[in-house]
DNA sequence: GTGGTCTAGACCACC
DNA sequence: GTGGTCTAGACCACT
Protein backbone atom coordinates (compact mmCIF):
# COMPACT_ATOMS: atom_id res chain seq x y z
CA UNK A 1 0.00 0.00 0.00
CA UNK A 2 2.89 2.43 0.73
CA UNK A 3 6.13 2.30 2.50
CA UNK A 4 7.78 4.07 5.46
CA UNK A 5 10.39 6.16 4.87
CA UNK A 6 12.85 4.68 6.49
CA UNK A 7 15.63 7.41 8.38
CA UNK A 8 11.96 9.49 9.15
CA UNK A 9 12.49 9.72 12.82
CA UNK A 10 9.14 10.82 13.57
CA UNK A 11 7.01 7.61 15.30
CA UNK A 12 5.52 4.98 12.65
CA UNK A 13 1.68 5.52 14.22
CA UNK A 14 2.61 9.40 12.44
CA UNK A 15 3.52 8.45 9.25
CA UNK A 16 0.87 5.60 9.17
CA UNK A 17 -1.50 8.98 9.61
CA UNK A 18 0.12 10.83 6.93
CA UNK A 19 0.07 8.07 4.35
CA UNK A 20 -3.35 7.22 4.42
CA UNK A 21 -4.01 10.84 4.87
CA UNK A 22 -2.44 11.72 1.30
CA UNK A 23 -4.21 8.59 0.11
CA UNK A 24 -7.68 10.75 0.70
CA UNK A 25 -6.79 13.43 0.24
CA UNK A 26 -4.61 12.65 -2.95
CA UNK A 27 -8.13 11.08 -3.99
CA UNK A 28 -7.03 7.64 -4.04
CA UNK A 29 -8.87 6.97 -1.39
CA UNK A 30 -12.82 8.00 -1.73
CA UNK A 31 -15.84 8.74 0.66
CA UNK A 32 -17.16 4.92 1.72
CA UNK A 33 -13.83 3.04 0.52
CA UNK A 34 -13.01 0.48 3.18
CA UNK A 35 -9.12 0.62 4.05
CA UNK A 36 -7.15 -2.17 5.48
CA UNK A 37 -8.05 -3.61 8.83
CA UNK A 38 -5.62 -3.21 11.35
CA UNK A 39 -4.54 -6.70 11.78
CA UNK A 40 -3.87 -6.50 7.37
CA UNK A 41 -1.93 -3.38 7.04
CA UNK A 42 -0.05 -4.43 10.21
CA UNK A 43 1.31 -8.06 8.42
CA UNK A 44 1.73 -6.00 5.28
CA UNK A 45 4.21 -4.11 6.81
CA UNK A 46 5.54 -5.91 9.24
CA UNK A 47 4.81 -3.91 12.49
CA UNK A 48 2.75 -3.85 15.54
CA UNK A 49 -0.94 -3.76 15.37
CA UNK A 50 -1.02 -1.23 18.14
CA UNK A 51 0.96 1.19 15.97
CA UNK A 52 -1.74 0.28 12.76
CA UNK A 53 -4.65 0.98 15.82
CA UNK A 54 -3.19 3.61 16.91
CA UNK A 55 -2.63 5.59 13.43
CA UNK A 56 -6.07 4.78 13.03
CA UNK A 57 -7.76 5.55 16.42
CA UNK A 58 -5.98 9.18 15.87
CA UNK A 59 -7.44 9.45 12.22
CA UNK A 60 -10.53 8.39 13.29
CA UNK A 61 -10.32 11.92 15.82
CA UNK A 62 -9.14 13.93 13.04
CA UNK A 63 -12.46 12.75 11.58
CA UNK A 64 -10.55 11.66 8.18
CA UNK A 65 -11.93 7.67 8.40
CA UNK A 66 -14.67 5.74 11.11
CA UNK A 67 -15.13 3.00 12.23
CA UNK A 68 -18.01 -0.03 11.97
CA UNK A 69 -17.62 -2.35 14.42
CA UNK A 70 -16.93 -5.87 12.71
CA UNK A 71 -16.87 -4.52 9.21
CA UNK A 72 -13.72 -2.45 9.73
CA UNK A 73 -12.50 1.27 9.22
CA UNK A 74 -14.10 3.74 5.94
CA UNK A 75 -13.16 6.77 4.44
CA UNK A 76 -15.25 9.73 5.78
CA UNK A 77 -17.22 11.46 3.75
CA UNK A 78 -15.87 14.68 2.82
CA UNK A 79 -18.02 17.02 4.68
CA UNK A 80 -17.29 15.61 7.84
CA UNK A 81 -13.57 16.10 6.69
CA UNK A 82 -14.01 19.86 5.93
CA UNK A 83 -15.42 20.61 9.43
CA UNK A 84 -12.33 19.85 11.12
CA UNK A 85 -9.70 22.90 12.09
CA UNK A 86 -8.14 24.96 9.90
CA UNK A 87 -5.95 26.77 11.86
CA UNK A 88 -2.91 24.98 12.52
CA UNK A 89 -2.93 24.22 8.86
CA UNK A 90 -3.14 27.52 7.97
CA UNK A 91 -0.29 28.31 9.81
CA UNK A 92 2.10 25.36 8.24
CA UNK A 93 0.51 26.63 4.99
CA UNK A 94 1.52 30.79 6.21
CA UNK A 95 4.94 29.27 7.66
CA UNK A 96 5.71 27.81 4.60
CA UNK A 97 4.67 30.56 2.13
CA UNK A 98 6.64 32.95 3.98
CA UNK A 99 9.88 31.24 4.04
CA UNK A 100 9.44 30.43 0.27
CA UNK A 101 8.68 34.16 0.06
CA UNK A 102 12.28 34.95 1.98
CA UNK A 103 13.95 32.62 -0.48
CA UNK A 104 13.25 34.66 -3.58
CA UNK A 105 9.92 32.88 -4.62
CA UNK A 106 7.62 34.92 -6.55
CA UNK A 107 4.09 35.26 -5.37
CA UNK A 108 3.19 34.29 -8.79
CA UNK A 109 4.80 31.28 -8.97
CA UNK A 110 3.02 29.80 -5.27
CA UNK A 111 -0.40 31.06 -7.10
CA UNK A 112 0.19 29.10 -9.78
CA UNK A 113 1.26 25.78 -7.45
CA UNK A 114 -2.17 26.50 -5.98
CA UNK A 115 -4.18 26.88 -9.17
CA UNK A 116 -2.56 23.89 -10.33
CA UNK A 117 -3.54 22.09 -7.45
CA UNK A 118 -6.69 23.23 -7.84
CA UNK A 119 -7.50 22.43 -11.39
CA UNK A 120 -6.17 18.99 -10.94
CA UNK A 121 -8.41 18.28 -7.71
CA UNK A 122 -8.37 14.60 -7.99
CA UNK A 123 -4.83 13.77 -9.67
CA UNK A 124 -3.19 11.51 -7.66
CA UNK A 125 0.42 12.07 -7.69
CA UNK A 126 3.27 11.03 -6.04
CA UNK A 127 1.71 10.21 -2.93
CA UNK A 128 5.01 8.62 -1.37
CA UNK A 129 7.49 11.56 -2.44
CA UNK A 130 9.87 9.34 -3.53
CA UNK A 131 9.14 9.48 -7.34
CA UNK A 132 6.86 6.49 -7.28
CA UNK A 133 2.86 5.75 -7.51
CA UNK A 134 2.19 2.40 -5.70
CA UNK A 135 -1.32 0.69 -6.26
CA UNK A 136 -3.43 -0.29 -3.49
CA UNK B 1 14.63 38.24 22.94
CA UNK B 2 12.11 35.46 22.66
CA UNK B 3 10.90 32.69 25.19
CA UNK B 4 11.33 28.93 25.09
CA UNK B 5 8.19 27.40 25.26
CA UNK B 6 8.54 24.39 28.00
CA UNK B 7 6.00 22.02 27.52
CA UNK B 8 7.05 22.21 23.96
CA UNK B 9 7.97 18.65 23.15
CA UNK B 10 10.65 19.45 20.47
CA UNK B 11 14.03 20.03 22.07
CA UNK B 12 15.19 23.13 22.60
CA UNK B 13 17.49 23.87 19.76
CA UNK B 14 14.81 23.19 17.59
CA UNK B 15 12.45 25.54 19.69
CA UNK B 16 16.06 27.98 19.38
CA UNK B 17 16.43 27.61 15.35
CA UNK B 18 12.98 28.43 14.63
CA UNK B 19 13.07 31.19 16.20
CA UNK B 20 15.86 33.00 15.13
CA UNK B 21 14.69 31.50 11.71
CA UNK B 22 11.40 33.67 12.10
CA UNK B 23 13.11 36.82 13.34
CA UNK B 24 15.20 36.65 9.80
CA UNK B 25 12.38 35.50 7.88
CA UNK B 26 10.04 38.12 9.82
CA UNK B 27 12.71 41.02 8.51
CA UNK B 28 13.47 41.97 12.20
CA UNK B 29 17.06 40.49 11.76
CA UNK B 30 18.71 41.65 8.77
CA UNK B 31 21.27 40.66 6.02
CA UNK B 32 24.86 41.27 8.22
CA UNK B 33 22.71 41.82 11.91
CA UNK B 34 24.91 40.31 14.50
CA UNK B 35 22.83 37.58 17.03
CA UNK B 36 23.57 37.17 20.61
CA UNK B 37 26.81 35.34 21.04
CA UNK B 38 26.44 31.88 22.59
CA UNK B 39 27.07 32.74 25.75
CA UNK B 40 24.51 35.63 26.12
CA UNK B 41 21.84 33.94 25.07
CA UNK B 42 22.97 31.07 27.14
CA UNK B 43 23.16 33.10 30.05
CA UNK B 44 19.97 35.59 29.08
CA UNK B 45 17.68 32.22 28.59
CA UNK B 46 19.30 30.28 31.31
CA UNK B 47 20.15 27.03 29.11
CA UNK B 48 23.68 25.74 28.39
CA UNK B 49 26.02 27.28 26.59
CA UNK B 50 26.24 23.82 24.01
CA UNK B 51 22.19 23.44 23.33
CA UNK B 52 22.56 27.43 22.05
CA UNK B 53 25.79 26.59 20.29
CA UNK B 54 23.60 23.27 18.63
CA UNK B 55 21.06 25.38 17.33
CA UNK B 56 23.61 28.51 15.66
CA UNK B 57 25.36 25.96 14.13
CA UNK B 58 22.65 23.53 12.57
CA UNK B 59 21.26 27.23 11.54
CA UNK B 60 24.90 27.81 9.37
CA UNK B 61 24.44 24.65 8.07
CA UNK B 62 21.62 25.96 6.30
CA UNK B 63 22.69 28.55 5.41
CA UNK B 64 20.82 31.33 7.69
CA UNK B 65 23.57 32.72 10.02
CA UNK B 66 27.03 32.57 9.40
CA UNK B 67 29.79 32.59 12.35
CA UNK B 68 33.83 34.58 12.24
CA UNK B 69 35.49 33.11 15.61
CA UNK B 70 35.94 35.95 17.81
CA UNK B 71 33.69 38.16 16.28
CA UNK B 72 29.97 36.38 16.56
CA UNK B 73 27.13 34.83 14.00
CA UNK B 74 25.75 37.07 11.42
CA UNK B 75 22.39 36.65 9.48
CA UNK B 76 23.57 35.53 6.06
CA UNK B 77 23.57 37.70 2.85
CA UNK B 78 19.63 37.18 1.73
CA UNK B 79 21.23 35.70 -1.37
CA UNK B 80 23.29 33.07 0.12
CA UNK B 81 20.04 31.83 2.17
CA UNK B 82 18.02 32.19 -1.29
CA UNK B 83 20.70 29.63 -2.72
CA UNK B 84 19.43 26.83 -0.33
CA UNK B 85 17.28 24.22 -1.86
CA UNK B 86 13.35 25.04 -2.22
CA UNK B 87 12.53 21.72 -2.26
CA UNK B 88 11.46 20.64 0.72
CA UNK B 89 9.68 23.88 1.63
CA UNK B 90 7.83 23.60 -1.71
CA UNK B 91 6.41 19.98 -0.59
CA UNK B 92 5.52 20.95 3.05
CA UNK B 93 3.30 24.30 0.96
CA UNK B 94 1.87 22.11 -1.24
CA UNK B 95 0.59 19.40 1.03
CA UNK B 96 -0.78 22.23 3.69
CA UNK B 97 -2.04 23.77 0.60
CA UNK B 98 -3.51 20.21 -1.35
CA UNK B 99 -5.39 19.46 2.55
CA UNK B 100 -6.84 23.05 3.16
CA UNK B 101 -8.31 22.17 -0.56
CA UNK B 102 -9.92 19.09 0.19
CA UNK B 103 -10.92 20.40 3.62
CA UNK B 104 -12.71 23.31 1.83
CA UNK B 105 -10.82 26.28 1.55
CA UNK B 106 -10.85 28.00 -1.70
CA UNK B 107 -8.87 28.69 -4.10
CA UNK B 108 -9.75 32.78 -3.89
CA UNK B 109 -8.85 32.31 -0.01
CA UNK B 110 -5.28 30.65 -0.55
CA UNK B 111 -4.27 33.16 -2.88
CA UNK B 112 -5.73 36.64 -0.90
CA UNK B 113 -3.18 34.87 2.08
CA UNK B 114 -0.33 35.06 -0.39
CA UNK B 115 -1.17 38.43 -1.90
CA UNK B 116 -1.21 39.54 2.01
CA UNK B 117 2.17 37.73 3.07
CA UNK B 118 3.83 39.27 0.14
CA UNK B 119 2.38 42.35 0.71
CA UNK B 120 3.33 43.01 4.04
CA UNK B 121 6.66 41.82 3.13
CA UNK B 122 8.87 43.28 5.93
CA UNK B 123 5.48 42.94 8.95
CA UNK B 124 7.05 41.81 11.62
CA UNK B 125 3.85 40.38 13.13
CA UNK B 126 3.67 38.16 16.06
CA UNK B 127 7.02 36.39 15.49
CA UNK B 128 6.80 34.09 18.56
CA UNK B 129 3.44 33.01 17.34
CA UNK B 130 2.11 33.28 21.18
CA UNK B 131 0.59 36.38 20.60
CA UNK B 132 3.15 38.67 21.95
CA UNK B 133 5.57 40.82 20.18
CA UNK B 134 8.83 41.44 21.63
CA UNK B 135 11.48 43.75 21.41
CA UNK B 136 15.23 42.89 20.07
CA UNK C 1 37.76 -0.20 13.26
CA UNK C 2 39.95 2.21 12.63
CA UNK C 3 42.49 4.62 14.56
CA UNK C 4 42.31 8.70 14.43
CA UNK C 5 45.30 10.42 14.04
CA UNK C 6 46.65 12.49 16.70
CA UNK C 7 48.20 15.32 15.20
CA UNK C 8 46.04 15.81 12.55
CA UNK C 9 44.71 19.31 13.37
CA UNK C 10 40.94 17.91 11.98
CA UNK C 11 38.69 18.24 14.80
CA UNK C 12 38.01 14.21 16.07
CA UNK C 13 34.99 14.19 15.06
CA UNK C 14 35.50 15.05 11.57
CA UNK C 15 38.54 12.20 11.29
CA UNK C 16 35.48 9.64 12.29
CA UNK C 17 33.42 11.47 9.51
CA UNK C 18 36.14 10.44 7.24
CA UNK C 19 36.88 7.39 8.11
CA UNK C 20 33.26 6.06 8.09
CA UNK C 21 32.87 7.26 4.74
CA UNK C 22 35.46 5.95 3.27
CA UNK C 23 34.65 2.76 4.83
CA UNK C 24 30.90 2.73 2.98
CA UNK C 25 32.87 4.56 -0.29
CA UNK C 26 35.08 1.44 -0.16
CA UNK C 27 32.75 -1.18 0.14
CA UNK C 28 33.73 -2.43 3.32
CA UNK C 29 30.39 -1.26 5.05
CA UNK C 30 27.58 -2.15 2.93
CA UNK C 31 24.05 -1.21 2.76
CA UNK C 32 21.71 -2.00 5.68
CA UNK C 33 25.05 -2.57 7.93
CA UNK C 34 25.22 -1.54 11.49
CA UNK C 35 28.00 0.39 12.59
CA UNK C 36 29.27 0.28 15.99
CA UNK C 37 26.96 1.81 18.65
CA UNK C 38 28.15 5.74 19.99
CA UNK C 39 29.16 4.17 23.02
CA UNK C 40 30.88 1.03 21.38
CA UNK C 41 32.71 3.66 19.37
CA UNK C 42 33.79 6.12 22.26
CA UNK C 43 35.00 2.75 24.13
CA UNK C 44 37.27 1.79 21.54
CA UNK C 45 38.93 4.84 20.59
CA UNK C 46 38.85 6.17 24.05
CA UNK C 47 37.02 9.64 23.55
CA UNK C 48 34.03 10.55 24.55
CA UNK C 49 30.42 9.44 23.35
CA UNK C 50 29.38 12.99 22.24
CA UNK C 51 31.96 13.24 20.18
CA UNK C 52 31.05 10.12 18.30
CA UNK C 53 27.21 11.11 18.36
CA UNK C 54 27.84 14.33 16.51
CA UNK C 55 30.46 12.28 13.54
CA UNK C 56 27.32 9.84 13.61
CA UNK C 57 24.60 12.75 13.77
CA UNK C 58 26.45 14.74 10.62
CA UNK C 59 26.93 11.50 8.74
CA UNK C 60 23.55 11.30 9.24
CA UNK C 61 22.41 14.82 7.97
CA UNK C 62 24.82 14.16 5.00
CA UNK C 63 22.68 11.25 4.15
CA UNK C 64 25.47 8.40 4.61
CA UNK C 65 23.65 6.36 7.54
CA UNK C 66 20.37 6.89 9.65
CA UNK C 67 19.64 6.19 13.08
CA UNK C 68 16.67 3.88 14.37
CA UNK C 69 16.16 4.48 18.10
CA UNK C 70 17.17 1.57 20.42
CA UNK C 71 18.71 0.03 17.54
CA UNK C 72 21.83 1.62 16.44
CA UNK C 73 23.17 3.58 12.98
CA UNK C 74 22.93 1.87 9.73
CA UNK C 75 24.28 2.37 6.57
CA UNK C 76 22.09 4.35 4.12
CA UNK C 77 20.68 2.33 0.93
CA UNK C 78 22.56 3.62 -1.56
CA UNK C 79 19.88 5.34 -3.93
CA UNK C 80 19.76 7.35 -0.67
CA UNK C 81 23.37 8.55 -1.16
CA UNK C 82 23.02 9.05 -4.74
CA UNK C 83 20.15 11.43 -4.61
CA UNK C 84 22.50 13.77 -2.20
CA UNK C 85 23.88 16.95 -4.37
CA UNK C 86 26.86 16.15 -6.63
CA UNK C 87 27.81 19.84 -7.44
CA UNK C 88 29.86 20.16 -4.56
CA UNK C 89 32.06 17.10 -5.51
CA UNK C 90 32.00 18.06 -9.11
CA UNK C 91 33.63 21.15 -7.99
CA UNK C 92 36.25 19.43 -6.21
CA UNK C 93 37.19 16.66 -8.96
CA UNK C 94 37.32 19.45 -11.30
CA UNK C 95 39.51 21.92 -9.43
CA UNK C 96 42.31 18.63 -9.02
CA UNK C 97 41.89 17.36 -11.91
CA UNK C 98 42.32 21.34 -13.46
CA UNK C 99 45.65 22.03 -11.23
CA UNK C 100 47.07 18.12 -11.93
CA UNK C 101 46.46 19.49 -15.64
CA UNK C 102 48.01 22.73 -14.88
CA UNK C 103 51.12 20.78 -13.40
CA UNK C 104 51.58 18.58 -16.23
CA UNK C 105 49.49 14.94 -15.62
CA UNK C 106 48.15 13.93 -18.95
CA UNK C 107 44.78 13.63 -19.67
CA UNK C 108 45.07 9.96 -20.59
CA UNK C 109 46.70 9.73 -17.14
CA UNK C 110 43.82 10.59 -15.29
CA UNK C 111 41.54 8.77 -17.27
CA UNK C 112 43.51 5.68 -16.35
CA UNK C 113 43.40 6.46 -12.49
CA UNK C 114 39.70 6.79 -13.49
CA UNK C 115 39.14 3.44 -14.96
CA UNK C 116 41.26 1.93 -12.02
CA UNK C 117 38.42 3.16 -9.68
CA UNK C 118 35.44 1.72 -11.23
CA UNK C 119 36.88 -1.27 -12.25
CA UNK C 120 37.65 -2.50 -8.98
CA UNK C 121 34.70 -1.02 -7.55
CA UNK C 122 34.61 -3.11 -4.47
CA UNK C 123 38.39 -3.42 -3.89
CA UNK C 124 39.13 -2.27 -0.48
CA UNK C 125 42.39 -0.98 -0.72
CA UNK C 126 44.00 1.47 1.94
CA UNK C 127 41.28 2.43 3.18
CA UNK C 128 42.94 4.89 6.15
CA UNK C 129 45.55 5.96 3.86
CA UNK C 130 48.03 5.36 6.31
CA UNK C 131 49.32 2.43 4.59
CA UNK C 132 47.71 0.04 6.01
CA UNK C 133 44.24 -2.31 6.03
CA UNK C 134 42.40 -2.66 8.92
CA UNK C 135 39.97 -5.29 9.22
CA UNK C 136 36.19 -4.32 10.79
CA UNK D 1 40.41 41.05 -7.93
CA UNK D 2 38.21 38.48 -6.18
CA UNK D 3 36.21 38.17 -3.14
CA UNK D 4 36.87 36.16 0.25
CA UNK D 5 34.50 33.69 0.76
CA UNK D 6 32.14 34.72 3.93
CA UNK D 7 31.35 31.97 6.23
CA UNK D 8 34.48 29.65 4.60
CA UNK D 9 35.81 28.79 8.00
CA UNK D 10 39.74 28.63 6.51
CA UNK D 11 41.93 30.88 7.65
CA UNK D 12 42.00 34.15 5.29
CA UNK D 13 45.41 33.64 3.93
CA UNK D 14 44.30 29.96 2.66
CA UNK D 15 41.25 31.28 1.03
CA UNK D 16 44.10 34.08 -0.45
CA UNK D 17 46.35 31.41 -1.58
CA UNK D 18 43.14 29.38 -3.60
CA UNK D 19 42.13 32.33 -5.21
CA UNK D 20 45.60 32.99 -6.72
CA UNK D 21 46.36 29.34 -7.57
CA UNK D 22 42.75 29.52 -9.66
CA UNK D 23 43.93 32.59 -11.40
CA UNK D 24 46.96 31.34 -12.45
CA UNK D 25 46.06 27.54 -12.98
CA UNK D 26 42.75 29.14 -15.16
CA UNK D 27 44.82 31.01 -17.05
CA UNK D 28 44.10 34.78 -15.64
CA UNK D 29 47.58 34.88 -14.56
CA UNK D 30 50.66 34.22 -17.04
CA UNK D 31 54.26 33.31 -16.83
CA UNK D 32 56.06 36.25 -15.64
CA UNK D 33 52.74 38.41 -14.61
CA UNK D 34 53.04 40.67 -11.92
CA UNK D 35 50.84 40.15 -9.30
CA UNK D 36 49.42 42.48 -6.81
CA UNK D 37 51.93 43.87 -4.19
CA UNK D 38 50.83 42.97 -0.70
CA UNK D 39 50.40 46.42 0.42
CA UNK D 40 48.16 46.71 -2.78
CA UNK D 41 46.42 43.39 -2.19
CA UNK D 42 45.58 43.92 1.36
CA UNK D 43 44.28 47.90 1.21
CA UNK D 44 42.14 46.43 -1.62
CA UNK D 45 40.71 43.73 0.51
CA UNK D 46 40.85 45.97 3.82
CA UNK D 47 42.68 43.05 5.79
CA UNK D 48 45.83 42.82 7.57
CA UNK D 49 49.53 43.19 5.01
CA UNK D 50 50.49 40.67 6.89
CA UNK D 51 47.64 37.73 6.11
CA UNK D 52 48.68 38.52 2.31
CA UNK D 53 51.91 38.10 3.11
CA UNK D 54 51.86 34.92 4.38
CA UNK D 55 49.50 33.42 1.69
CA UNK D 56 52.48 35.27 -0.90
CA UNK D 57 55.13 33.43 1.24
CA UNK D 58 53.30 29.91 0.89
CA UNK D 59 52.71 30.64 -2.74
CA UNK D 60 56.33 31.15 -3.16
CA UNK D 61 57.22 28.17 -1.42
CA UNK D 62 54.88 25.99 -3.50
CA UNK D 63 56.51 27.40 -6.49
CA UNK D 64 53.57 29.23 -7.74
CA UNK D 65 55.05 32.77 -7.30
CA UNK D 66 58.19 33.65 -7.54
CA UNK D 67 59.14 37.45 -5.91
CA UNK D 68 62.00 40.05 -6.90
CA UNK D 69 63.11 42.36 -4.50
CA UNK D 70 61.91 45.71 -4.37
CA UNK D 71 60.09 45.08 -7.48
CA UNK D 72 57.33 42.55 -6.05
CA UNK D 73 55.98 39.36 -6.83
CA UNK D 74 55.72 37.13 -10.59
CA UNK D 75 53.93 34.24 -11.37
CA UNK D 76 56.33 31.38 -12.06
CA UNK D 77 57.36 29.92 -15.53
CA UNK D 78 55.08 26.86 -15.88
CA UNK D 79 57.97 24.21 -15.55
CA UNK D 80 58.76 25.56 -12.43
CA UNK D 81 54.89 24.90 -10.42
CA UNK D 82 55.20 21.75 -12.57
CA UNK D 83 57.81 19.96 -10.65
CA UNK D 84 55.66 20.74 -7.25
CA UNK D 85 54.88 17.40 -5.43
CA UNK D 86 51.63 15.66 -7.54
CA UNK D 87 50.73 13.56 -4.84
CA UNK D 88 48.42 14.88 -2.36
CA UNK D 89 46.75 16.50 -5.39
CA UNK D 90 45.77 12.77 -7.09
CA UNK D 91 44.78 11.92 -4.08
CA UNK D 92 42.30 14.96 -3.76
CA UNK D 93 41.66 13.83 -7.21
CA UNK D 94 41.23 10.03 -6.75
CA UNK D 95 38.93 10.51 -3.34
CA UNK D 96 36.31 13.19 -5.21
CA UNK D 97 36.02 10.16 -8.19
CA UNK D 98 35.82 7.42 -5.67
CA UNK D 99 33.00 9.24 -3.99
CA UNK D 100 31.22 10.55 -6.90
CA UNK D 101 31.09 7.24 -8.13
CA UNK D 102 29.37 5.87 -5.12
CA UNK D 103 26.57 8.66 -5.67
CA UNK D 104 26.22 6.82 -9.39
CA UNK D 105 28.23 9.28 -11.56
CA UNK D 106 29.10 7.29 -14.66
CA UNK D 107 32.71 6.33 -15.31
CA UNK D 108 31.91 8.65 -19.24
CA UNK D 109 30.59 11.45 -17.07
CA UNK D 110 33.75 11.88 -15.06
CA UNK D 111 36.29 10.92 -18.21
CA UNK D 112 33.90 14.06 -19.86
CA UNK D 113 34.43 16.25 -17.35
CA UNK D 114 38.40 15.47 -17.77
CA UNK D 115 38.17 16.54 -21.56
CA UNK D 116 36.51 19.21 -21.38
CA UNK D 117 39.29 20.40 -19.30
CA UNK D 118 41.56 19.50 -21.28
CA UNK D 119 39.68 20.67 -24.16
CA UNK D 120 39.81 24.56 -22.96
CA UNK D 121 42.67 24.40 -21.19
CA UNK D 122 42.83 27.85 -21.24
CA UNK D 123 38.94 29.10 -20.57
CA UNK D 124 39.06 31.03 -17.51
CA UNK D 125 35.54 29.94 -16.66
CA UNK D 126 33.77 31.20 -13.32
CA UNK D 127 37.42 31.29 -10.88
CA UNK D 128 35.18 32.69 -7.98
CA UNK D 129 32.62 29.99 -7.92
CA UNK D 130 30.03 31.89 -7.58
CA UNK D 131 28.77 32.43 -10.82
CA UNK D 132 30.70 35.47 -12.00
CA UNK D 133 33.58 36.28 -13.57
CA UNK D 134 35.78 39.48 -12.46
CA UNK D 135 38.36 41.26 -13.96
CA UNK D 136 41.84 41.97 -12.33
C1' DG E 1 35.53 38.61 24.91
C1' DT E 2 34.31 35.22 20.72
C1' DG E 3 33.38 30.56 18.48
C1' DG E 4 34.89 25.66 18.54
C1' DT E 5 36.01 21.30 20.51
C1' DC E 6 36.01 17.90 23.89
C1' DT E 7 35.09 15.58 28.28
C1' DA E 8 32.18 13.77 31.98
C1' DG E 9 28.08 12.56 33.52
C1' DA E 10 23.08 12.74 33.80
C1' DC E 11 18.35 11.68 32.25
C1' DC E 12 14.76 10.28 28.93
C1' DA E 13 12.21 7.24 25.58
C1' DC E 14 12.31 3.28 23.20
C1' DC E 15 12.51 -1.84 22.63
C1' DG F 1 21.07 -2.08 25.69
C1' DT F 2 20.20 2.00 22.02
C1' DG F 3 20.02 6.97 20.33
C1' DG F 4 18.98 11.78 21.87
C1' DT F 5 19.21 15.76 24.72
C1' DC F 6 21.05 18.64 28.07
C1' DT F 7 24.18 20.35 31.65
C1' DA F 8 28.67 21.74 33.55
C1' DG F 9 33.01 22.89 32.96
C1' DA F 10 37.44 22.86 30.62
C1' DC F 11 40.76 24.34 27.03
C1' DC F 12 42.22 26.35 22.58
C1' DA F 13 42.84 29.96 18.94
C1' DC F 14 41.73 34.18 17.57
C1' DT F 15 41.17 39.69 17.94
Amino acid sequence: MFQLDIGDHRPLYEQIKEKIKFLIIGGILHDGDRIPSVRELAVDMTINPNTVARAYRELENDGFIYSQKAKGYFVSPRERIEKGSRDELTVRFTDAARELMYRGAACEELCEILHNIYKGGTDHGDVNGDGRIEEL
